[in-house]
DNA sequence: TCAGTTTTCGTGTACGTCCACAAAAGTAGG
DNA sequence: CCTACTTTTGTGGACGTACACGAAAACTGA
């Protein structure tokens, strides 16, 4: 609880007047090289920190966010970061803070790029990305880039920019406590099969090839010889789908557990059970409706999630202090941890994530 | 983004001066019932709210919070808790909150006592109770209440009082969670053992007990017919303890599998590796400096962990916003969830408990 | 050196609330 | 109806920062 330095007592300790320290808090120039380097000692001697309060109190400004995510669904992932997002705002409801969306559609690279185009006409004071195609992301952050503007990641990093902030998950050791989990949960002579996403080019497929990764080297680690089989479902189809996961299993009859690495593990899970298979464990992510009525019934066993919600919350936030604080923050970067979601503490994360 | 309304607004309103509102909003009294209806019809209209900020800018009183909580150990559940509530009042450094420690011995009732009478004479705003002993906290809470001092309970929730707000997390699913993972991680042939605090009559150890009945009911609910195996393991004397552990194993050879309902989970595992005994899960509770090395090593398979630092952080907020916007949100009472931690996660989630 | 121009600096007001103090209204007793 | 007292109400200054505006200083070129 040290004592509050006030922009006075720099002003004094530096020998100018309150204005000045003021433009250099703002970097609103027409301050000569002198005046800089004795208020900028002085703040670093007394370690001055902007009161919020009254610094919200008289600022004129209004700050416009703009959130530029793939089509948020409720009881999806990226519905779960938006509603992260709006209990973030709630919270800075007593500052001026504009907030517009860009919403795209994740499988549409049209619709990506109309979205992006559109952002600079809402003229942001920051932005928030959840990116899925690498070069519209990187022209529009480059853009972005020239104009000052800030910018915060949810979710992925692309390479050859740089956020203010960046909140996703280490996807490889999603994959890797998914293979431990399979591990623990069936015997040493059971087979483990792996499902991935058909579609490729995204992020939500990245995703999935990190988890991939994850996974195969567990179980390269721990050298303990066991079968690991990959297959993909279709995504698009889910008739097809089903076809294929039941050709599979006829024809890997050792199987005992099952990733899936993206969140359609209900659709597997759904077709075990119509198809009367029990005695398979399975393993998905994201805590979407569907998947919670498996865990729910029993027919998946664990759940992998991210806390979209706290990924859309932080980067709000973080955002916002960035704004707040005019801060240079540049590439901070927040890993967020991974759940592990069973049955048993189901409700309690559903009460977080959604809502 | 609705327009702020503000004092000035209600009392054009209700036909008075700003200040009657002030007095209304701050229940300063001498206020008349004409005056009084007038605002609250209006305030109830508008739906005003503070700005916080201004709020914050021009309050003169300081709010001093006391933590009385048992002696926080870095490392340990309390001192993870700990740091959360510092974490807390950082995000409040910029209005004057003083905070004042009295920290007890968990194990020792006059230890207690003792703290809990110092607790008056610092004249609290509100107070942040992590109970152990039933009746002093009772007794406590009563003279709180008469004094109408806020209180907030961690990690316990003692029947008799009315806290402004409680975080703490559901033993009894926590029980059933170590139930159904150790199902999962044993063969359907292998004995369970559940190892609980010999001590009684203390706060963890009704969350033991709480865990104990949670893990019943998993196994007799799935009513596979595992043989569950209780045995108590001694927190004072490991020496002793090491040996009732070899005892134990030595006449229960087919346990595939045991729970640790306390944090003393490293103390079986590390018996366990000393005598080459391997092939046993282990589960245990609280990421603590002794569990984090087992699960490094592998010699504990899961911790369940309940956010102490989560608790900590939400309950000094809870209890700020109380104390400013003068709530009476009585009894608001928020479960924590519950992480299961492995190897592959701890890294993230210790980003997050410690530090 | 001086007028004109640009850069740098200081002053004063506004923000919405809290709260102290003074003014006004009400009450009671004579 | 007046005084003494209590209750109720209005007013104005303070909080620390943001920012506009105008004053002062520094610089420019002749």
């Amino acid at each position: 609880m040290a004592k509050q330095v006030k922009i006075k007592d720099i002003a004094k300790m530096a020998g100018v007047s309150p204005g000045t320290v003021d433009r250099i808090l703002h970097n609103r120039g027409n301050v000569s090289q002198a005046s800089r380097t004795a208020v900028e000692r002085a703040l670093a001697e007394t370690g001055y920190r902007y009161n919020i309060h009254t610094s919200a109190v008289s600022l004129k400004k209004s700050y416009k966010i703009v959130i530029a995510i793939p089509t948020a669904v409720k009881g999806e992932y990226w519905g779960s970061v938006l509603s992260g997002i709006e209990h973030a705002l709630e919270e800075y409801s007593d500052i001026t803070i504009k907030c517009e969306y860009a919403f795209y559609n994740q499988f549409d690279i049209f619709s990506c790029r109309n979205s992006f185009d559109s952002i600079l006409d809402m003229e942001p004071s920051a932005v928030i990305i959840g990116a899925t195609f690498v070069s519209e992301t990187i022209l529009l952050c480059s853009r972005l880039d020239s104009l000052g503007i800030p910018y915060a990641f949810i979710d992925s990093v692309i390479e050859g920019t740089s956020p203010a902030v960046t909140y996703s998950s280490d996807q490889n050791a999603c994959g890797r406590i998914v293979g431990r989990l399979l591990d623990l949960f069936t015997g040493k002579d059971a087979g483990i099969a792996v499902f991935g996403s058909r579609r490729i080019g995204n992020e939500r497929a990245n995703n999935s090839m990190g988890r991939m990764s994850g996974m195969l080297q567990y179980f390269g680690s721990i050298g303990n010889g066991r079968e690991i089989r990959e297959s993909k479902i279709s995504v698009a189809d889910p008739e097809e789908s089903e076809k294929d996961i039941i050709r599979f299993l006829d024809s890997n009859p050792d199987v005992g557990g099952i990733a899936v690495l993206n969140s359609r593990g209900y659709i597997v899970a759904d077709t075990l059970a119509s198809h009367g298979i029990t005695g398979i464990r399975i393993i998905s992510f994201d805590l979407t409706v569907n998947n919670m009525r498996c865990i729910q019934n029993g027919t998946i066993s664990a759940i992998i999630c991210q806390r979209p919600e706290l990924q859309g919350f932080h980067a709000v936030k973080a955002i916002i202090r960035t704004l707040l604080y005019n801060l240079k923050e540049k590439n901070e970067h927040h890993i967020m941890p991974t759940d592990i979601i069973i049955k048993e503490n189901l409700p309690q994360y559903r009460e977080i994530y959604n809502e």
